[in-house]
DNA sequence: GCCATGAGTGATTGAATACTCACATGTCCA
DNA sequence: TGGACATGTGAGTATTCAATCACTCATGGC
């Protein structure tokens, strides 16, 4: 039977996509510096020696963690834009905007931006991962859009804006501060 | 010679305050979990048992840091505001950004702003202390300059970008994704 | 001068952490 | 079928960290 269909393991292939899936979940509770391998390993089901075989260190990992948010939140804006209804900057990046709030349901892909963010203050490696993702987004969503500067500046300024409101779980909380924040944004 | 001028110790207030001072440059770095008590305790001169001395916790540490910094953000925001050329919203919302600009030229309050966020998502503590900064910091900027929510929002939504940019060094990177994110603000 | 009180520290502890290595078990092809 | 190679782990090591404790010295009121 040469099928991978009857295999008990998993190609390390395989091993390390469960991983990066499974560790979005530990880095958005706690950030870079607050996940140990320890948990990473346990959330994949594996023990964290293989952690290591499969990445060189924990920065790495993280990295390609960071990256793989990235990817899907690029995939997300493809997909929103696809749908747009019409093609002024103006329908397209609103259909990008609620193709990212669809998205970010699942809180844990938006928290681990949050966390790259602040990872790339001090770890160099990070910092280079966000800027390539950002600058591939930032240039996406011009070119996909045609909005001007201000327009995609704004775009990414409401974005940021939900790292905030969700972060701080402020729509959770009803208060004037937090119907200021949330106003006219989606996230259901 | 009752006087404080020719103590050699401190009173615990007056170190309570260096610490609180300190604490900001080795928070802004790290964040929460990857700044050591150690390193709080190096910058501010003293031992590290003390620091356990002034704070009862790391915890209560790092809040009362946010704290600080949020006292400092208002403050200057009220400063700017009292500058403002004219009362319109527009005006006093111009006058309060600048002061802000101004105000992170030390990049270092608003870095802990960012890694407040990001500890506000498991440490309960830390959130509430980030509520609190946020709903005061929003309430008052709605009562001093007049504005719509929309306005207010919008406010706060170029602030969070600035963490961005900040974060990632984007101002220090000549690029279109990095021009674009950067245009109209200011940050010397 | 004496001593109660407060400022400040060195030494330590127990738990966690990133990372390693020797070893076991599964897979597949000649 | 045997053996080369890949998947996977248990049991570490050395280090770091938050928190504690017993202790020393300085200050100021009496």
């Amino acid at each position: 039977m040469s099928t991978t269909s009857r295999r008990r393991l998993s190609t390390a292939e395989e091993r390390r996509e469960t991983v990066l899936a499974t560790a979005i979940g530990a880095f958005a509770a706690r950030g870079y510096f607050g996940t140990s391998t320890v948990d990473v390993a346990k959330r994949a089901g594996i023990s964290q020696a293989y952690v290591y075989r499969l990445f060189p260190d924990k920065e790495t990992l993280f990295v390609a963690v960071v990256a793989h948010c990235f990817a899907r939140v690029r995939a997300a804006l493809e997909a929103g834009a696809a749908r747009a209804d019409g093609s002024s900057p103006e329908a397209v990046l609103s259909a990008m905007g609620l193709a990212y709030a669809e998205l970010i349901r699942d809180r844990d892909l938006l928290l681990v931006q949050l966390h790259g963010q602040a990872a790339a203050v001090s770890e160099p490696a990070v910092r280079e991962g966000m800027r390539a993702g950002y600058a591939r987004l930032v240039e996406y969503v011009r070119g996909a859009s045609g909005g001007s500067d201000a327009e995609v500046q704004r775009f990414f300024a409401v974005g940021t804006l939900c790292h905030l409101v969700v972060s701080l779980g402020a729509d959770e909380v009803d208060a004037p501060w937090t119907r200021t924040l949330n106003e006219g944004i989606r996230h259901p």
